[in-house]
This record gives C-alpha cells, sequence and structure tokens, in this order.
DNA sequence: TATGAATGAGAATTCATTCAT
DNA sequence: TATGAATGAATTCTCATTCAT
C-alpha cells in the first residue's frame, strides 16, 4: 500500500542523521540499524563496510549537491547573481540538512589520506561549481584579473562552512538564510 | 646537567604529532606512548584519560596563540596592519605546527558537547582576538559601519582555516605564508 | 532436535564455578568464557557487566532457594521438623553445589555496599525462611519466650555457613549431611 | 621528642584500616602509603609484596589473639566462666577494631588455597583456644559425653562470625557486647 | 534478502612493583 | 632507609563483522 522507500535509501538516510550527530567514530553500526530498524546484518547487503557508508554518504549527497547546485545557475549571465544563487542554495542545503552538513563538514577533513582519496573525484566538482563561476567572473572583468582563483574558492567554502559551523553548534536559533545578500556582498568586494 | 625536556612536554608534543596526522580517534595510546618514548601507564601520570589530552592541547595552544597574538598587535594603531599581522602570525603558527593545526582545526570541531564545552571560553578567547580587531576597524572607520561583526569573524577564521587545510592536505608543497598580503587585502574589501 | 541448554544458563553455570573456586576478584572473564565454551564478547550479551553476573547468582539462586526451602516446609506442622528440613535441605544444596556454597557464602560478605544493596531484598527473603520458623517456634512454646531471634537467627546461618565452610576447605572428604540430626538437636536446645 | 611508632606497625594498622574497609582486592598499595603517610616503595622495604601484607596481618593479630585469649583465662576453672570470658574477648577484640574483624572475618574465607596454606598454623592456634575449652567441658561433664567437638568449634566462632558480621555491616549502632550471656547460655545448653 | 547471536581482535586504563636518586 | 616516577603486563569491555537460520 505504501509506497516503499528502498532500504538502501532508509540505511543512508539513517547514517547521515546518526553519523551527522555523533560523528563517525561514536556512530555505532547498531544506532544506524536502529534507526533505520532493520537489523545490523542488513546493513551489510548494501554497504561492504562501515567505511563504505562514510563513502558512500559523500559520494551520493555530493553528487546530488552538485548537480542541483548546477541546475540552479543554468542559463543565469549575471555572475554576482550565479554566486548569490550558490550562497543561497548552499544555505539552505545545510540548513534544511543540519545532520548532513555536519558529516560533510566534520568528516571530510578527517586527516585520513585514505578517506580523503575515496571521495576526491567528488570533492573536486563540487569544488569546480564555484570556480567555474568565480573564474567566468575574472573573464567577465566582474572581479579583478589577477585574483588568486584557489584563494577565492578557499575563501568561499571556508567562510560558509564556518557560518554553517556556527549555526550547528549555537543551536540553530537564528535563520542560516538570513545573511545571503551581506555574504554576497562581501565576496563580491573581496573578490574585486 | 643533560637538558632534560619534562615528561609532561614530551607527551604533549607526542600527542600533537600522532593526534594530527592520525585523528583522535585513530591516535592509539600506544601509538603517543611509542612517539613519546615512554610506557602507556607514564602518560596517565600526567593526563587523567585520553580525552583530557586533546583538551589540555586545546588549553594550552589556545592560550598560547592568543597570548602570542596579542603581543603581536601590541601598540600597532592601523587596523589593516594589525589584520595583516594576525594574518601572517596565524599561518606562521599553522606552517611551524602543522601536526597542531590538524588538532586545532579538525579535532576542534568533534560534534561532542562534552568537548566543546571543556574548550568554549579558550575557543572565546581565540576569537576574541580578531573580533577586537575588527570592532576597532568599525569604530575607526576603516572598516563600514554596519558590517556584521560575526559574519566578519567567521570568513576571517573559516577562510583561514580552509587555506591552512588545504596546505596541509596538499602535502605543503608551497608556502603557507606566500598569501599574506592578498588575504589582507582581500579581507580589507570584505569588510567595506 | 538437540537438547539446547540456553546459553544464559550456561554462562551462569561456567561463572558459578569458576568465582566458586577462584573467588570473584581472581575469575576473569576469560575463565568464565573458556569454562562456558562461548567468545568473551558473549558473555555481555547476556550481562551487562562482571559485577552483573555475581548480582544475577545472588538473585536468582537466593530466590531458587528461598522458594524451595519454603516448599520443603509446606503443610508441617512441627517446629523442630522444620528446623530439621531446612537444616537438611540447606547442607544438601550446598554439598550438592560447593561452588555455588562458595559464592553465596563468600562473595556475599564482600563489604562493598554497592553490591550489598543490590542483594539486599533476596537476602532478606533468605533470612525471612528461618526467622518464620523461629518465631513460629516462639509462639508454640517450642522456643523459649524470650529468645532473642535475630541472635538465633545468626546462629543458625553462622553454624550452617561455618560447617559448609570446613566442609568446603577441607576437601569435602566426609558428608556434609552426617550431622543434621545432631544440628537440630543443638539448635533446639541453644534455643530453649 | 615524639615516641616514634615503628614504620612497620604504622604501615600495617595503616593496612587493616583500608582492607578492612575496601576489601583486600580494592585496597590499593597507594590507599594503604597514602593512610601511613609514607611512599609506595617505602612499603616493599618491610613487606615483601601485597599479599605477604595480609599474610602479616593474619600471623600477627591471630597469635596476638590467642596470647591474650589464653591470658584471659588463665587460672579460671568454671568451664562456663571460661567460654563467657572468650565471648566477651572476642566481641570486644572485634567490637573495639572493626576493621581488624572485617580482615580477619572476610579475607580468611578466600577461597584461595594458597592463602589458606600460608595461615593454616596460626588459624589452628586460634581454633585451639576455644576447642581446649570445649574438650575441657567435657572432661568435666559440663558438656554432653559425645559432644561431637568440631560442630561445636563450628558452632562457636560461625555464630559469633555471623554475629560481628552483622553488627560490622548494619552500621555499628548497636552494643556488640550486649549479648555475652545469652550467647553464652545458648552455647552452653547447646553443647548439652 | 533479512536476522541478530556470536565472535574475538583491539583499546583504554589500572596498579603492583621496581629502582635511580 | 625513603621516595615516587616509570613501567608494562594484565584485564574489562566494545563493536564491526560474520553466518547459520
Amino acid at each position: 500500500m505504501e509506497d516503499k522507500i528502498p532500504k538502501f535509501d532508509v540505511i543512508l538516510q539513517a547514517a547521515i542523521k546518526v553519523i551527522g550527530q555523533k560523528g563517525y567514530h561514536n556512530a555505532k553500526i547498531k544506532d544506524i540499524s536502529n534507526e533505520a530498524d532493520v537489523a545490523d546484518g542488513t546493513i551489510y547487503n548494501y554497504f561492504s563496510n562501515k567505511e563504505d557508508i562514510l563513502v558512500t554518504i559523500f559520494r551520493i549527497k555530493l553528487e546530488d549537491y552538485v548537480n542541483k547546485a548546477q541546475q540552479e545557475i543554468e542559463g543565469i549571465d549575471d555572475t554576482v547573481e550565479k554566486l548569490r544563487i550558490l550562497i543561497r542554495y548552499h544555505l539552505k542545503v545545510m540548513s534544511e540538512n543540519p545532520d548532513l552538513a555536519n558529516v560533510l563538514q566534520i568528516e571530510l577533513r578527517q586527516p585520513s589520506k585514505d578517506m580523503r582519496m575515496k571521495v576526491r573525484r567528488h570533492l573536486k566538482n563540487y569544488f569546480n561549481v564555484i570556480e567555474n563561476v568565480i573564474n567566468d567572473g575574472i573573464k567577465k572583468g566582474v572581479f579583478k584579473k589577477d585574483l588568486h582563483i584557489y584563494l577565492a574558492r578557499e575563501m568561499y567554502f571556508g567562510t560558509l562552512d564556518e557560518v554553517v559551523s556556527t549555526w550547528v553548534f549555537s543551536g540553530q536559533h537564528w535563520g542560516l538564510m538570513d545573511h545571503v545578500d551581506e555574504l554576497t556582498e562581501m565576496f563580491f568586494k573581496a573578490f574585486n
């Protein structure tokens, strides 16, 4: 009767919630299986091991993020407008999925080389979205010619990450999206 | 006669190295004791448990950072110059202690409430250094009147964190301090 | 098809044997798991920790003892006969389970306040069996009017404990139940 | 200036207090050294290891008990009077040294064969005091001819142990020596 | 596929004992 | 003798993973 959500998705969602709230190392397989309402063993029918769950979260969610973000700026011409849309989209995704925000921001910074290798490609695409816009802005003369593109990207992601982090840890009392315009303006000026 | 480094410092330094490279959860007590060249049990003569090691690193290092950073800008009047000095100091500390950088940046974001409570005060002082400069800049008219101070702080730390993170993960091939002036300029413009 | 003894019982029995022979502190979890022929971890599927094993032994065994002892004297009217039956039952249980005897008698006296709190209720019921008989005897005039009931109970349990202890430590060469009648007579006279 | 108590005695007394209150296994060498106000290492100048402390307590205290108990009944002729004196002496010693009472009663029941071997001789002398009185009573016709001497000794020690145990665990609210006469009478009748 | 009991390697921590001072 | 920092073997408990049902 019910349209059944595939077990894979149920588990993945449960994992995001649990890992987002407890962190990867404190999240037990049992916590995830409880949250997903399946048996421990069932998880191993869909994921090869615990790390694979984390990698899969990155893979699927970053891919999804990149696709949706690209769609958002599809057809937009104005660089600053693209910037604003991306900022808004980023903060929207994160504010709607604080657990996912936690997973992406914290676990992505694991010093484990191994883990980073495994998501490098998806991370690259994730970075590309904003790098393309920055590049575009430079070409169009909206941003200064000698803008250091990596520095700009680091400022963009670093700032947004920090804003989201503060918001997540502060208990999410205020609206994460209240500052879209101000941030847009700050980036615009910084890049000029 | 022997120049003896106190065991406490030896262990703390070993812990910074190991935790910085492997992350808190992957760093085993045995790894730290091996690195420090002491027995496992010796660690427990100086720290009450594993978490205490991490908290102590934060406490001592943030305290030290704040003190030294304050000294650096002591007597400087020009806001932009203070900003430049802080950026340089930050990148200098981090580039000289990449392991410490990892510990501070990554482990500080552990979602463990307990942990965050324990470093909150030191973190507050850490934030205060830059917030004071920003405030000062606003008063002096160097930065715009309605600059959102938290947003500015988040941009400052977020950006520097991301720059350091990228540098750490990339294998530290390039000079972390090459971009002090460019970053200073970007912040100056963003805050205006 | 297989006559399967539940793991819980297997572990409990193994624990009684090992703890009875070595004492609680000298009995290692590995000893118990070896004796039970299960993995260490399996024990923790049935008991929350080592102390819980000990408390559970007390709970189950004292409960069982009290129930069976009550049944034994069910319907008996003569006080001295009830006394004799209880003594015989006590010595029978202990002689058939010397390890259990050890656990109950020795470990029950651990000075750990915590432990004593946890078995207090069961211990109370255990004491009640004989106290009821003594009370009954007083009312019926079989024992003297001013018999100090706690003193009588202490003599009863103290004596039986010591008899069993000596028997256990001596290597159980002689028959523990050889002296049922003599003990009955001694108590009867002492209580008069 | 102060007449110095030998360190050996200080440590032994501290050990009795700590072991009596916490039990042998929960009593740490550090607890004992703290209580004795000496360094850990100092203890090993007087005792070869932790077990040796316990054995020494038994040896010295049981020896002392036996000597004093013998003195108490020296020259007394009446068997029942000797019995009363011994009971009074036992309860007096225990009520004045509840920690010692704990050590003797609880730790003596360790199922460790090893430990019991090491105090067997002293325990034998301890038992002999009352056994001699019982024997004497039989010869004199004060106790019945066919009294089973071991059973009588077990009743004597078992009862007194239980009385003391109850008193120790109950928090020592009441007077341990209130029941000397009643106990004497009960034993006298039981042995007849 | 789904289950969850069983597994056992692995980790943090304790503490009796040693020994250089 | 006295000290107490250092040691490291030993122990309890955890939890990712397996596999018979």
